[in-house]
RNA sequence: GCGCCCGUAGCUCAAUGGAUAGAGUACUAGCCUGCGAAGCUAGGUAUAUAGGUUCGAUUCCUAUCGGGCGCACCA
């Protein structure tokens, strides 16, 4: 937190300093710029802020980081700040400040990253909502980690999130679906049918088929349809839990027929004039809305009279903000971006501002074995379950590798190296270090070393002085900023970089600073205070991520 | 053809327009009879190409090349 009050404070004396000066007026409502400073200089802040406020003074930048330096006077918690070339202001913090910092974590480590300063958002995540057709694969591991670990981040920091997955249940589907477990069924009794063209071919239904009771004999395929599903979103369900992907409600679309939802949102949009008919169907307006750039208008009500997904999906947005929530954000593979305008477009029709919805479109996930990348259909049924893959590389393992990546990127997933040499994975370089510590704690107690307690932390926190301890303290106290980082990015990915930087600080430090030493106790107190935040901070990080944080591996 | 996303080290990936572009992994050579060697230390490689905007570009704009995904009265 002391960066988060540092920015505020540095941010105050800049606007008090700019007042006066009518030539910045124009950038004076923009957000401060902050940076991290490369590792060669010696300062835990940046602010480049002088380089553009140069250009509108007409003054050197280097000379406005001094004027600027001089002009903050005494900061709480750093030292006189440094204006360094070509224009910068440099931030470095003392001593106790990194104490109070590490006490301040130690006092609380489950509210550590929390924004006191933040505005609560309200919004409402859906994500995975795979269809009830068939077993998770991996892709859905990957919507599965973005969704839940954004949860969960954004939580820590002090928005309202909920986290729902939509059960795609109604439709032309499980027609399909029953008409080819149906096919199985037979296959299995000796009759020689084919499952048929366009229905699904996947190795499942024939597990499936197997355990059909008696009585499925006399069944029509609607019924073969329902059964099938109930029995997969059980399995997605189960699939779910045991990745630790956490959902607030799996929100069936059946629920929207069955309370007439459907049909209301769609008089809703007729009486507000968003609807037409055209060629015997009801249309959306969808194009030429400003801000969502779909190329067409879409149908809502096929000629035939039936409603389409878009509609249905249409009535299940609605239901969302009807429900109070400020935000809704979907998380999309590639696969459906294109549907991305038509919800814009819809959400405009019901009257929300653009910035009320928003699609996390993440890329699909290439398998490899080896060099051989492998070809994944699901009509064709080949395709590597989500089971499967925890099965294999264990779900610490997965949660961490998609994690790593932004959503836009596109991702290689090498079955073979993740199932012989899981080890690669750095997941284990992160949990290595805490196991490590916690085993450094057990010594402790033999030598009858106990930690420092919160207030005492503050001042034993000032024997810290050696360059791989500051590096620790200082890292630390970047914790929240990653946490802010994932915010902005609507991805958790700044976190496991947070960590893997976090865990490298630690073994250095490790093999340079002794912890458990009775013949200097206060330093010894002291370095095991730092390791309890350092533990802390790792846990939490992790735990953020989903992936456990082992005290043995 | 049109649209969206992506080309960074041998490989997998980072870097709100900022300073000398970072990790892991792989390769080589050293480190364990005091807290876990799943570790440390030291070695060197990268922004696809060509322009442009900017004090400053991996980041923004244009074009080209290469790859992925979309372009339904399917869901």
């Amino acid at each position: 937190m002391i960066l988060e009050e540092l920015k505020h404070a540095v941010s105050l004396r800049v606007r008090e300093w700019a007042k006066d000066q009518p030539e910045l007026a124009a950038g004076a409502g923009k957000e401060l710029p902050f940076t991290q400073p490369p590792a060669h200089v010696p300062a835990d802040l940046s602010f480049p802020w002088p380089l553009q406020a140069a250009k509108l003074l007409k003054r050197k930048p280097l000379d406005v980081a001094g004027d600027l330096a001089k002009a903050f006077g005494a900061l709480e918690g750093v030292e006189p700040p440094q204006p360094s070339p070509p224009g910068f202001v440099n931030f470095r913090l003392t001593s106790s400040a990194l104490s109070r910092n590490l006490a301040r974590i130690s006092r609380e480590p489950a509210t550590y990253g929390a924004n006191a300063r933040v505005r609560a958002r309200s919004i409402l995540i859906e994500f995975v909502s795979a269809n009830p057709t068939g077993p998770l694969h991996l892709a859905s591991g990957r919507a599965a980690t973005l969704g839940d670990s954004l949860v969960r981040v954004l939580r820590r920091i002090g928005h309202k999130v909920g986290a729902e997955y939509y059960i795609n249940d109604a439709g032309g589907r499980a027609e399909i679906l029953g008409q080819s477990l149906k096919a199985r069924h037979e296959q299995a009794r000796g009759k020689d049918v084919q499952v048929p063209e366009g229905g699904y071919q996947g190795e499942y239904l024939k597990d499936m088929a197997a355990d059909l009771p008696a009585e499925a004999a006399g069944w029509k395929p609607v019924e073969f349809g329902k059964w099938a599903m109930n029995r997969l979103i059980a399995q997605h369900k189960e699939d779910m839990a045991s990745f630790g992907a956490g959902f607030d409600r799996w929100f069936l679309e059946s629920e929207l027929h069955d309370a007439k939802a459907v049909e209301q949102t769609l008089a809703w949009l007729k009486e507000r004039k968003m609807a037409y008919e055209k060629d015997g169907a009801t249309w959306l307006g969808t194009s030429g809305v400003e801000g969502a750039d779909d190329d067409k208008d879409r149908v809502l009500v096929k000629s035939d009279g039936k409603p389409t997904y878009f509609l249905a999906d249409i009535a299940y947005h609605k239901n969302k903000f009807d429900r109070g929530w400020g935000e809704l954000i979907d998380i999309l593979g590639a696969d459906h971006h294109g549907y991305v305008p038509r919800m814009k477009a819809a959400v405009a029709a019901m009257g929300k501002p653009p910035e009320a919805f928003h699609a996390i479109v993440h890329q699909l996930v290439h398998l490899f074995k080896g060099q051989e990348a492998v070809k994944m259909s699901k009509r064709a049924g080949e395709f590597v379950t989500l089971r499967e893959l925890v099965a294999d590389v264990g779900r610490d393992a997965c949660r961490f590798f998609f994690a790593q990546r932004t959503p836009n990127a596109h991702m290689n997933f090498d079955l073979e190296l993740a199932k012989k040499r899981s080890n690669e994975n750095p997941v284990f370089y992160v949990q290595y270090v805490h196991a490590r510590i916690c085993s450094i704690f057990r010594e402790a107690q033999k030598a009858d070393l106990a930690p420092p307690d919160v207030r005492e932390t503050e001042a034993l926190g000032q024997l810290l002085t050696q360059p791989e301890e500051r590096a620790l303290l200082v890292k630390l106290a970047w914790f929240p900023d990653a946490l802010a980082a994932c915010e902005s990015a609507l991805s958790p990915h700044p976190l496991p970089t947070y960590l893997l930087e976090l865990a490298g600080l630690y073994h250095p430090f490790y093999e340079k600073c002794r912890v458990v030493d009775s013949s200097n106790k206060d330093l010894s107190r002291a370095r095991l205070a730092l390791c309890r935040g350092v533990k802390e901070v790792i846990a939490e990080g992790l735990e953020l991520l989903g992936v456990s944080a082992p005290e043995l591996m």
